[in-house]
DNA sequence: GTGAAAGCGCTAACAA
DNA sequence: TTGTTAGCGCTTTCAC
């Protein structure tokens, strides 16, 4: 049977509230009474029970993470970088997936899971601005992810329209002008879809290139083969392009292999920009120039945001938006000597 | 505040034995109070408190997986399916991450952090059968890996020697005899590397084929780097092969982009075969052949072995060694035509 | 600076 | 079939 607080007393010869004293740092204790105290601990190997813990403080020491799918590897990565951080500061990460299913993320929002966790660090993919209501609940939350804005809590996100501006002018910048999408979503305005096609509008619009419908490829899913389906289905149509855009890396990847089968060579004949820096662009044939849109900094300040929501008392303190920095790796797949 | 089992107790006009009955199935009730209670519980959106059940009943309905990175494909896919698998039996998992580093390994096992999971499906990476005493804890834990065998504990692994032979000897059919091996281990036996390196030699073996330890590339990691790097100093070296063996895909994908940036044709020149079956695999250029360690199952199995232990009062079951069942893969990195 | 004692919300042994 | 009651191990208020 593992030790109590009431061994360690009895071995100690102090009551047991001098023990957790001791345990939780209180400061004003006399020093040989702490080292008994802590000698019996080690004699014991006693460990607080943290589920006695946390009946009676109501905290746990757990935050949660929901993501849609740890094999997409954007969001492995983001887990990895949270975990980390997580760790850092003391506290386990809990993880759900959601599969992006709008039904399950509202679910998991008020699931008895919740009760698990002192917070949840929710990376919505389903959910859209009509269902930022149900993110009105009454534990700390952290959004990530660009389907809500302005809901009722912290958001950290990254400047998709920014960054997506930045890459399009990178290509234009290389003297590509027929610049085709792969990942848009049909009529969607917010989300990583929609925000990151208006970037590229913008910068379009900017060095006064017509938009072409023509040239956008579309998808339900971001997986790889997704990109190839779409990269297979805008070279069957015909239309000339001489470099694309995935709005993410995985896409891109994808459709850079549907593009080299086909003959064409990268970045000579067109070249190609991905978006979310993951491990895999830096291996690819050619290697990825991307957007690194701040995973780390996202992670970290999630987190960080997170413990200071669960450890303030002041319920008021208005909903943060926290942007973090992007910026462009420029690897093989855009290099200038082929263009 | 939320509501208590006495609040429901009160309002259903029941003693809160009554209620408790109620929520967990406890099969002698009469409907008519069971419809009462469930109608209390309904109006006070009553939730069971976690942290109390555990204190009292010792469960917490959490499972940890231990792993050493999710940003490596093949951990983060194995993760995704323990979460689902989990998910299916109805318990909850938490992640550690240990970056496959011993001491951070045996740390985790002994962790206050235990506490808060019933038992623990562990990965290791850093340890080996030296350390299979640490494995000893008073808690349910199944093994996954190939670093210890003929521990304390239930084992769920994967045929390693088998279906590194069956991957060598898939291109020896093919009429490859000079074949190099990415990723093994300098003086391993056991563990991942070790073993599918003895799977390679029983193949050459088998073959008639002699072992020429210059086709041998070593690294100490399994990242995409390390496999691009082997494959450099291989190909440095001048020795002459025409197929390759990569001990895992990421290996593998790394490698196969150091052959193609050196002119040389997948499967032409050198066939190409890997060890996972990633998702990546399948989108690779060339696609990539390789082995399907039975991913799925391993994760199933861990799942349900784990729960039966932590369901089971018999603390003398032996524990179990299963092998997941795998296949080869084929794909156009050993497509024949080209051979 | 330290001790005594209440009670967090639940489960389960025992009673009725 | 249902009720009473004793803790699970901890934190915390209030004395001393």
């Amino acid at each position: 049977m593992a030790a109590t607080l009431h061994d360690v007393a009895r071995i100690a010869g102090v009551s047991i509230k001098t023990v957790s004293n001791v345990i939780n740092d209180y400061p004003h204790i006399r020093p040989t009474t702490k080292q008994r105290v802590l000698d019996a601990i080690a004699e014991l190997d006693y460990r607080p029970n943290l589920s006695a813990r946390s009946l009676r403080s109501g905290r746990t020491g757990v935050i949660g993470l929901a993501v849609p799918e740890l094999s997409l590897s954007y969001f492995a990565e983001l887990a990895d970088a949270v975990i980390r951080s997580a760790e850092r500061h003391g506290v386990t990460v809990l993880i759900e997936q959601t599969g992006g299913d709008r039904a399950r993320e509202i679910e998991l929002l008020t699931s008895p899971r919740r009760q698990l966790t002192d917070g949840l660090i929710f990376s919505a993919l389903g959910m859209d601005s009509d269902d930022s209501e149900y993110l009105r609940v009454g534990y700390p939350l952290v959004l990530l992810g660009e389907r809500i804005f302005g809901g009722p809590t912290d958001h950290v996100t990254m400047r998709n329209v920014d960054a997506a501006r930045a890459a399009t002018e990178h290509l234009i910048a290389l003297g590509r002008r027929r610049i085709a999408v792969i990942g848009a979503h049909e009529g969607e305005v917010i989300g990583s879809a929609g925000l990151r096609l208006r970037g590229y509008r913008e910068a379009l619009e900017a060095a006064g290139i017509p938009f072409d419908p023509a040239l956008i490829g579309y998808t339900t899913l971001w997986h790889r083969s997704n990109g190839a389906d779409a990269m297979r289905a805008l070279l069957a149509s015909g239309v000339e392009f001489d470099a694309v855009f995935g709005l993410n890396d995985t896409l891109t990847l994808g459709a850079m292999r549907v593009l080299q089968e086909a003959g064409l060579r990268i970045p000579k004949d067109v070249a190609a920009i991905g978006f979310d820096d993951l491990d895999e662009a830096q291996y690819s044939l050619p290697t990825l120039t991307t957007i690194d849109p701040g995973r780390e900094e996202i992670a970290e300040t999630a987190v960080r945001v997170l413990l200071e929501r669960i450890a303030s008392t002041d319920l008021a303190l208005p909903p943060r938006e926290i942007l973090a920095d992007f910026r462009i790796v420029e690897r093989e797949s855009t290099a200038p000597a082929a263009a």
